[in-house]
DNA sequence: AAATTCCTGACTAAATTAGTCAGGAATTAA
DNA sequence: TTAATTCCTGACTAATTTAGTCAGGAATTT
């Protein structure tokens, strides 16, 4: 049981836009170079974002993506959901029709298991890890190192 | 984030002998006609779960495999970990060198919910299951159905 | 008008998962 | 002692998913 990068990709560059919430929008081709993901991939990522309303892309110079609502009210589940289809562990969906249309044996495992762990994750938001100190100054020594927002006049 | 069908079918599998243990070892025939799954795929499941302490087989006819410790001393996690690799969400399996020898800004993320996950599903052991008046039903229903055990002396 | 950035869809490559196949080894029962 | 049963092993293939590329268009700002 892995978590895809895919998963892992939308939630590092969410925390990075809310991160940086208030220089403004932060453009793909940052969180690419800063991170290390492929651009196009993010972009496949971000479209997914967008449709699931946790995004929103401003175009043209000095555009980039924002957070589409607040960062307390974005969870890791929502990132997840959007972008890596499904948080289940259960074989039918949920639908408890996993053994010739009744419930295998191990149904209420996976389905109690994936209420858990999407009730786990739903509590985890955005802002929890914004305002943590360590985070804080690793993302300033990271945003320095990669000259992030030199020419920009400040949005906030 | 799902779970791979080589993780459902294991715990499935563990579930079906742990339901029988009285009967004596269950055949890997046996499980693959019930449950649905290829006799193949189940020896390469259950060479990584014999490897891997959890079953014993026993060859020749009447044999088959049955637990190798207690029903209450088997976890789910113990399970999935053997068959399905890892129980991990971190990028850098734990280690903490996931942004250029160091913590990415999601780390503490990935690893406090890999601990939690670990946690939880080592709390749920098979006999949990294997005394829920519920499940005894539907497996006896099942016995019958495919006329499992029938020409087999008591085990026990 | 030119630069920047989002945005879309089709395509490809790599990895993983799922499953097949062929055959051998141990054990039991006739 | 032979035949049947079952575990056991390793190599192979097919399908699916993941990850990533590429080409080009649309909106916006300077």
């Amino acid at each position: 049981m892995k978590l895809s990068t895919k998963g892992r990709y939308a939630v590092t560059a969410m925390m990075d836009i809310a991160l940086h919430e208030k220089v403004g929008p932060v453009t793909l081709a940052d969180i690419s170079q800063c991170q290390g993901i492929s651009l196009s991939y993010l972009e496949q990522l971000f479209s997914k974002l967008r449709n699931n309303g946790l995004v929103e892309g401003v175009r043209g110079p000095g555009g980039g993506y924002r957070l589409a609502k607040s960062a307390s009210d974005i969870s890791v589940a929502d990132i997840i959901d959007s972008v890596d289809e499904k948080l289940d562990f259960t074989k039918c969906g949920g639908r408890g029709d996993c053994y010739h249309g009744d419930k295998c044996i191990t149904h209420k495992l996976w389905y109690d298991l994936t209420c858990d762990l999407h009730h786990f994750l739903g509590e985890i938001k955005l802002d929890q890890y914004v305002n943590r100190p360590q985070i804080s100054e690793l993302v300033k020594k990271q945003d320095v190192q990669y000259g992030r927002f030199l020419n920009r006049r400040s949005a906030a």
